[in-house]
RNA sequence: GGGGCUGUGGGGUAACCUGGUAUCCUGCUAGCUUCGGGAGCUAGUGAUCUGAGUUCAAAUCUCAGCAGCCCCA
């Protein structure tokens, strides 16, 4: 039969915006004709694979002690302005509810644009003494923030969907583990499982979250070159615990304020890292673990066909499910070559293609969405083959990504150099003056001048430049090296 | 933060400059023939973002609103 030559063909690194415009509709992740600004509706495809990033992710802070809980989506003005810095870094992005009704209401509500406001006044009831320490509890939910920033579907919108981890302890030793570990269930989740890198960063003081003492944050990139931030953990230390009086009395018999951290991994933007980095020019590759149908099976049936065919393939379809895998029979009345474009298209990871050939001599044909190769397989090895590719696709889709990202951590001493390298995109390492705050007027002016974002320094790498170099903008003696990038 | 552009069936578009009948592809529905990399034929279906202004007449010109996109810093 003659086909017609129709394909989705965008490069995503030299076409980035248009690529994901195209991927967001063609493979039905959001649709952006909700018509408010920055709010997109998040389709099914998408929110199932949204809705395993969760699962992992609960599973992770589970397992390492959080308690799930659900804490209401306004909060009291008066709970929302106890905090100076926090106030000062959100209350511009606020989302308020004033009426009910026709009832102008006596105090207005904010619509969370984070929850440290709605749990801690919470927390101070809860913690009384030191047996009630530590105190850990994550929140999945949605929140709300007036970004002034240009909105894309999943990368920012004025609502989006994340976990936040709240803990509380009695030292600030712990806190401080605390913070490790919330680096170690990102890297578990979001690089291991779903096979993004990510580098953390210490933030500088000028950039860390309002109100903590220490802003670590990971950063990855986009296929254009752009820094794309994902989760962040804070070391709030006790600014909010006197806020909201989170006090216990130790044995001494002394009052003591809790030593606190919060997380915020966003799963609507580490989903816009995952398609991102993975997709092709076909479409989506999804990660086996989140993909919503991880195996389609198509039949090719000739007249006649059928019957054989379509019990063959409840077989095979039963046999795997027990197995646990989600599997999928495209048994619309379309050809196969539209079949294997459209899932290709959704990134579906593996394809079992069977016809008469495949019939007669009990095998099917297995497609790999990542590398495009297709295997014969015997049905009696099937299931364990099926398990092997899974899991040799994870660890090539991530050594592929690695690969990509660690080409693109390059170093610059020099402003021009800086400049030169970022605008090939990733992310340069510089000699840079400080951290703190005085160190900001240089960070200020390279964002003025050339748009480009000091993260920080690598929490990983604790190299110090030698004492010779210097600051890129202001030409003092360096005494850190940050990363630069543009951000999104 | 600054600048530019756009809004036409479900999607992509033509007509817009120079006002007058809205084009094509795709999708969708029905039927028949098909099915190993986006099938064919036949018959249907479906659109000018919202509001105001100019005009005999507005998709087209003007203004405002809403929404989206891109670029620069």
């Amino acid at each position: 039969m003659q086909m017609k030559q129709r394909e989705f063909k965008i490069d995503k690194e030299t076409n980035f915006s248009e690529w994901y415009n195209t991927i967001i509709y063609g493979a039905e992740l959001a649709d952006i004709r909700y018509n408010v600004k920055g709010f997109v509706v998040f389709r099914p495809w998408a929110v199932a694979a949204m809705k395993r990033m969760y699962a992992a992710y609960e599973k992770e802070l589970e397992k390492t002690g959080h308690g799930p809980a659900w804490f209401p989506a306004l909060i009291p003005e008066k709970n929302l302005m106890k905090e100076a810095k926090h106030v000062e870094g959100f209350v511009p992005e606020v989302f308020w509810v004033e009426k009910a009704g026709e009832t102008k209401l006596e105090e207005r509500l904010a619509m969370r644009p984070t929850s440290e406001t709605a749990m801690y006044p919470m927390y101070a009831l809860w913690i009384q003494s030191a047996s009630d320490l530590p105190l850990k509890i994550y929140h999945s939910s949605q929140v709300w923030r007036h970004e002034t920033k240009a909105t894309k579907p999943f990368i920012r919108s004025r609502e989006f969907y994340w976990i936040e981890a709240h803990d509380v302890y009695a030292t600030r030793e712990e806190s401080e583990a605390q913070v490790r570990e919330d680096m170690q269930i990102a890297r578990k989740v979001i690089t291991q499982k779903l096979g993004v890198p990510f580098v953390f960063f210490q933030r500088p003081q000028w950039d860390k979250f309002p109100g903590a003492l220490h802003t670590f944050a990971a950063d990855t990139l986009m296929p254009d070159g752009k820094v794309i931030q994902q989760p962040s953990t804070h070391l709030l230390g006790q600014n909010f615990s006197k806020a909201f009086d989170i006090s216990f009395t130790d044995e001494k018999g002394n009052k003591q304020f809790g030593w606190q951290t919060c997380y915020g991994p966003a799963i609507s933007r580490i989903y816009a890292s995952v398609i991102s980095m993975h997709g092709d020019s076909k479409g989506l590759v999804l990660p086996p673990i989140i993909a919503p149908i991880q195996i389609v099976i198509v039949p090719i049936a000739r007249k006649g066909s059928g019957d054989p065919l379509v019990k063959k393939a409840l077989q095979i379809k039963e046999a795997l499910e027990q197995k646990d895998w989600r599997v999928h029979i495209d048994s619309r009345d379309k050809t196969p070559g539209f079949k294997f474009n459209d899932w290709e298209m959704k990134g579906v990871p593996m394809r079992i293609e069977m016809g008469e050939r495949e019939l007669e001599k009990l095998s099917v044909t297995l497609a790999l969405r990542d590398s495009g190769e297709k295997r014969t397989v015997l049905e009696k090895d099937l299931e364990k083959r099926v398990m092997q590719e899974a899991e040799a696709m994870t660890k090539r889709m991530l050594e592929k990504a690695e690969k990509w990202f660690t080409a693109r951590l390059n170093t610059a001493s020099t402003e021009k150099d800086l400049v030169k390298r970022l605008d090939k995109g990733g992310m340069v390492r510089i000699p840079f003056c400080t951290l703190e705050m005085n160190g900001m007027p240089c960070a200020e002016s390279l964002k003025k001048k050339h748009a480009i974002d000091v993260r920080g320094t690598r929490y990983d790498q604790k190299e110090k430049p030698s004492g010779k170099e210097t600051c890129v903008m202001c030409g003092k003696t360096a005494a850190v090296y940050v990363f630069a990038g543009r951000q999104y």
